[in-house]
DNA sequence: GCGACAG
DNA sequence: ATCTTGTCGC
């Protein structure tokens, strides 16, 4: 069956203009739902080896009260040259489902806020590989919090109409509630809100968190947080849930972490 | 002009 | 993102 675009016209076209790239990150916004509206409930997703302490079945939102736990997709990226190579882990109950890797040429350099320009063609010529239709996908980069709320992860969301989160270690924009420099427990959850820099909502709303996933248990040195927002067809805290559900003992979630290294791994197969 | 910016 | 050994501090 495979993941293949259900909005083609959202499709990240490298060779338009930057004003070009700006208007359609304004149209994908505007077809973007940052709220839930997931098959599936957090609380339905599992580790590995978690006894199913809960009826899958009162964790549905859809009539076909589904039994089987959620999958979980997470997509990383890696660059050799000017070829980018997209891996895609789908996980389900902690355990590895499927895998696929796709390599494009990158078309254009990195640039703040067009990110999805570059990168996108890799992600989608992966989705197009994988058989699993996932519930939701982990991307690693920016979703709502964006300067157009049209991050990678809201562009490939809504490009495939699949509920998506974005997964970032830094902070594109937005201001957090409070520093994001201090030592913070696991678990905490800092919201980010737009402000002048995010031009296509209000000051003030919260477009994402900073999520403690992770943290030492030594008062001197402390790990950063993760910024988690929304991408497409979840809320934010919603997104910042389903982050905590699938970490694992590390900082990034599960299905962030395999994909990343097993990106690294088909990089060696790029020449 | 300066700042500031996911991967 | 990528180039890369040791090393600081649990």
């Amino acid at each position: 069956m495979t993941v293949h675009p259900v909005r083609p016209e959202f499709v990240p076209d490298p060779a338009l203009s930057q004003t070009e790239m700006e208007e359609l990150q304004r149209d994908i916004a505007a077809a973007a739902r940052f709220e839930d509206e997931m098959d599936v409930l957090p609380e339905a997703i599992t580790r590995t080896g978690d006894a199913p302490d809960v009826d899958q079945t009162t964790l549905s939102t859809s009539a076909d009260d589904r039994t089987e736990p959620p999958f979980i997709a997470g997509v990383d990226q890696a660059f050799v040259d000017d070829k980018a190579v997209s891996a895609i882990v789908v996980l389900q109950n902690g355990e590895v489902i499927e895998r696929v890797s796709a390599v494009e040429r990158t078309e254009i350099p990195y640039i703040p806020g067009l990110l999805s320009f570059r990168e996108g063609g890799a992600i989608l010529a992966a989705f197009a590989e994988l058989e699993t239709d996932p519930d939701v996908v982990l991307v690693d980069g920016s979703g709502r919090i964006h300067f157009r709320e049209a991050g990678l992860a809201t562009h490939i969301g809504v490009t495939l109409d699949v509920p998506a989160v974005g997964v970032a270690k830094n902070l594109l924009c937005g201001t957090p509630e409070q520093s994001l420099d201090e030592r913070y427990p696991e678990g905490t959850r800092i919201p980010i809100t737009a402000d002048d820099s995010v031009e296509t909502c209000p000051d003030g709303t919260v477009i994402g968190h900073a999520l403690q996933t992770r943290q030492y248990d030594s008062p001197n040195r402390h790990i950063n947080p993760l910024i988690v927002s929304p991408g497409h067809r979840v809320s934010a805290s919603t997104a910042a849930d389903i982050v905590e559900a699938t970490a694992d003992g590390y900082k990034l979630p599960e299905p962030t972490r395999l994909a990343d290294s097993y990106a690294d791994e088909a990089k060696a197969t790029v020449e």
